[in-house]
Order: structure tokens, then sequence, then C-alpha cells
DNA sequence: CCCGGAACCTGAAGGC
DNA sequence: TGCCTTCAGGTTCCGG
């Protein structure tokens, strides 16, 4: 599932497939990812314009167009989007056409994702917390946003609105690599134990975008291909097999409705 | 403000 | 083999 190093290898891949290119058109086969405008008014305001860049905030793909508008995508658990001419992958739900003659696919069996058009990105992002893998994201700001907390620290990694684009998998492989419990409550963590969090966390992320992502799921780049990241979690999606530390099965609980797994041993 | 839980969705996996 | 149930989880919304 799309988490930030996922997001991140689309924004990368897709680039010179979009950049420069001009919208010709937009077709729509599932109206309900739409957030905002109406799909009448989403087509008409699209078409035509040329895609200027893409960059990524959290988990959500931002296109710039021409005109000054965004065209924001989140992916969330299925989405994917494909690149290429003459294709129908399963699961469809939208195709822009572009003037090269190539089109873009949004496939997402499970209808989660969201597509919108804004004249102001900070409508939807305006909210979102720090970005984990700029240089400003330090032991010394992950201490602060701790602290305020009496939420499981995993329940904490996953708010959009502290730190941006950390999801399931990557929350429980960076509390892995950190030695830490997820149960653990936020603000009871040590400084020694914040430091080793704040390390693990960048290391998990920049090491998954090295890999090109995870395809647990329905995760494809855009050019069909999977990502190896899964290859090597440690503990994500990994329930009964051996620690990889000690050799202790893995466990799995439910923490806020999240399957959380981790080493009961090496995380006290 | 803070926290937890339901809803949105449907393919895949597991049980019988 | 096939029907049925359960599970997966990012975000938003709602209630305590």
């Amino acid at each position: 599932m799309p988490e930030l190093p996922e997001v991140e290898t689309i924004k990368q891949e897709l680039l010179p497939h979009v950049s420069g290119k001009r919208i010709t058109g937009v077709e729509l086969f599932w109206e309900g990812m739409l957030r905002q405008p109406s799909p009448k008014e989403f087509q008409s305001r699209i078409r035509g314009q040329k895609i200027t860049g893409i960059t990524r905030r959290g988990k959500y793909l931002v296109f710039s167009l021409q005109n000054g508008e965004w065209l924001i995508i989140h992916l969330k658990m299925s989405g994917a989007l494909l690149a290429g001419r003459g294709l129908s992958p399963r699961f469809t739900r939208a195709v822009f056409h572009l003037d090269d003659g190539s089109d873009i696919y949004f496939c997402d069996p499970r209808k989660f994702g969201k597509i919108q058009l804004v004249k102001d990105k900070d409508t939807v992002m305006g909210k979102l917390g720090i970005e984990p893998l700029e240089d400003d994201f330090t032991p010394e700001v992950l201490q602060k946003l701790l602290k305020k907390r009496k939420t499981p620290v995993k329940a904490m990694l996953l708010e959009q609105g502290l730190i941006a684009g950390i999801g399931n998998m990557y929350a429980d492989e960076a509390l892995f690599n950190a030695a830490i419990n997820p149960l653990r409550v936020a603000n009871s963590l040590s400084t020694d134990e914040i430091k080793r969090l704040h390390k693990s966390i960048k290391e998990v992320l920049q090491t998954a975008i090295k890999r090109k992502g995870a395809s647990i799921s329905n995760y494809y780049r855009p050019g069909g291909e999977k990502g190896s990241a899964h290859n090597h979690f440690r503990v994500a999606h990994r329930k009964g097999e051996e620690c990889p530390v000690c050799g202790t099965p893995l466990e799995r609980i439910s923490i806020r409705q999240r399957g959380s797994c981790f080493c009961p041993v090496c995380q006290q």
C-alpha cells in the first residue's frame, strides 16, 4: 500500500512521462473518486492544461498545472498510476489522455483513492505534519511531538498531522529497528529511545525509496514493475516468522484497528 | 483538544 | 469445488 516511499517512487518515475505534456481529456469510470469539483467541471477545467511538475507531500501526489491549479491524488490503500499507450489495466477508475498519445491510468480495486482539482493546495494539505526526510525533522522536533501524546507510540507515528507519510508497514519497521514496543505510551520514551526512533524512521524510509517501494497488495510502479522493499521487511507482515535478531516468533496485535507486527523480546 | 472507533470499499484468503 | 465470512488499512467523520 502506498506510503511515503511508494508515493515518492511513483512521483520520480511518472515525472518523465508527464512533464511538459498537455492533458487532452480525462475519462472517469467511477465518479466517487472525485472529491472536488463536480465531474463535469473537473473535466472542463483540466482539459488543455499542461503539467509543469509533480511533487509529493506526505502520501499525496501533487501535479502542478500551467494555469496555477493543482491536481492532487491520494492512492489510499490500493491505488496505482500506470503510464502507457492503449492499455486496459484491471480496475481502471480514470484515464488521463496526454497530447503525445500516451495515457495515465488510475487503477484502484478498493475505490478508496481520491482525486481533486484545487486552486489552493493548502486547503487539502495544510494540516499535514512535518516531512520526515527533510532536515528540519530532528530528534528535538520528534521529542516535542511525542511529549504531548498519551497514545501508543505506534498510533502517534500514523498521525499525518504530526509526521506526514508514515503508514502501517514503515511504522512497524521503524519501531523494530529502534527496539521500541509499539504499545509504549508516546510521552514515556527516553531521550535515547527518541534518538533511535528518529534515526530508524529516516533510515527505513530512505532505504525503501532506494528499493522503489514495497509491493504489498496492489502497489505497482508507473511502468508496471514492482518494488522490492517488502523482501527486506524485518517484522512488517511477518507474523509467526522468526525475529531476524533473536529468533523469537513475531507477534501481531491490533493497535487502533491496525495490525502491528513486532518482536516481544527485542521490543520490550 | 484529545482519543478511540466506525465508515468507506472490494479482492483475497481462510474455514467448513 | 464452492459458498460464506473475515481481513486488509489511509483518511474522514463522529461521539465521548
